[in-house]
DNA sequence: ATGATGCCTTTGTGATCACATCACGCGAAC
DNA sequence: GTTCGCGTGATGTGATCACAAAGGCATCAT
């Protein structure tokens, strides 16, 4: 989810099972559960690889976060208090800090707990729970986004969505997520 | 997703093994997967069992089909020509079958096909796929919806989804096949 | 130099086992 | 009759093993 990986790294139970100091039993579960989820790519043989995403694929995963994130946002905003935009202001500065250092996994990481942090709120578990499923397959593909782009500036579409949040403004909110969203999906498909 | 089990039964590892005539191991994996997606239910001590949906669960899965259905529904529109409408048909006069002999999971699994039928045709397989596992989590409350109210008609919006996509009315056959995903669901909240 | 072919290593699969933990039921005490 | 406690059986976990299949690499022929 976070990127560490890029798209198309090959893994094998025995060597996760040696990376985390376990055996082939819960590397394995670990990784059909990841495939089921479709994080993970389980080729006819049985070898297990991060997904290399088409542009039709990348497409629909940007249009499914288009829908559910909104709707998250919404539920959300007559939650936000305070305390939560305070919150939220600090992992867009935590942003900043990746985008200075120039590390992509860590912005990655930083850029979806400032959206957890928000739809948290929004008490729907499992629209929550599906959504995080779309990052986890997006994951090694983002970090090839944001490998490619030299990101210098912190995400201009955070301040829109705190704005929004300030004002109670659904409208606003329901846009400034979307296009948040999906603006960085857009340039993979070139 | 059938519904040939209801809410809060209990499975083990052991009992699936021998139902299917393998060991533990795939019988754990399969187990694992499905927990994953969130279609069986893990307790703390590792027992696993049909979820039993909160009211707030069902309606949050609610919204996800309306969100998901109706947006596979407008991209399988452009595609769908006779055959596919003829094929629709046909297995709309199996769930009446099903109705009059009482098949409540025959209900549901010719239900469900009759959606998947029409939504293979939007060419989005991680949407396509989203959309099961939400029927998945839904199917052992279903067959507790569909055991209550004796159903005696065959589906009414089914014949309105027909329609719009013979006029090739794509408002009309998001309409109905919004209120088709989510008019079952909203019975189980009284 | 390039392509094919054969072997060897790597890898996933399913089974089985030992062990810790938990649940359920039985029995006893009040 | 009800409730608490204990013990036994059942259950999940992680490890290991034997096996089959697939991939990769080296060698050889053209």
């Amino acid at each position: 989810m976070h990127g560490e990986l890029g798209p198309g790294e090959a893994l094998t139970l025995r060597g996760i099972g040696k990376t985390y100091d376990v055996s082939m039993t819960p590397a394995r579960e670990s990784v059909r559960r990841l495939v089921a989820e479709g994080a993970l790519f389980l080729s006819s043989s049985g070898r297990v690889s991060t997904p290399v995403l088409s542009n039709e694929r990348i497409e629909e995963l940007a249009t499914l976060r288009a829908m559910l994130e909104p709707e998250l946002a919404t539920r959300a905003l007559p939650r936000a208090h305070f305390a939560l935009i305070e919150r939220l202001e600090t992992i867009n500065n935590g942003i900043s800090q990746m985008v200075a250092r120039h590390d992509a996994s860590g912005y990655i990481r930083m850029n979806l707990e400032f959206h957890r942090t928000l739809y948290l709120r929004a008490q729907a578990p499992a629209m929550l729970a599906m959504t995080e499923t779309v990052w986890l397959q997006l994951g090694p593909t983002m970090r090839a986004l944001y490998g490619r782009l030299n990101r210098t500036e912190p995400p201009y579409h955070h301040r829109l969505i705190l704005a929004a949040l300030k004002a109670g403004d659904d409208p606003g909110l329901r846009l400034a997520v979307r296009t948040d969203a999906t603006q960085g999906l857009r340039m993979l498909k070139g």
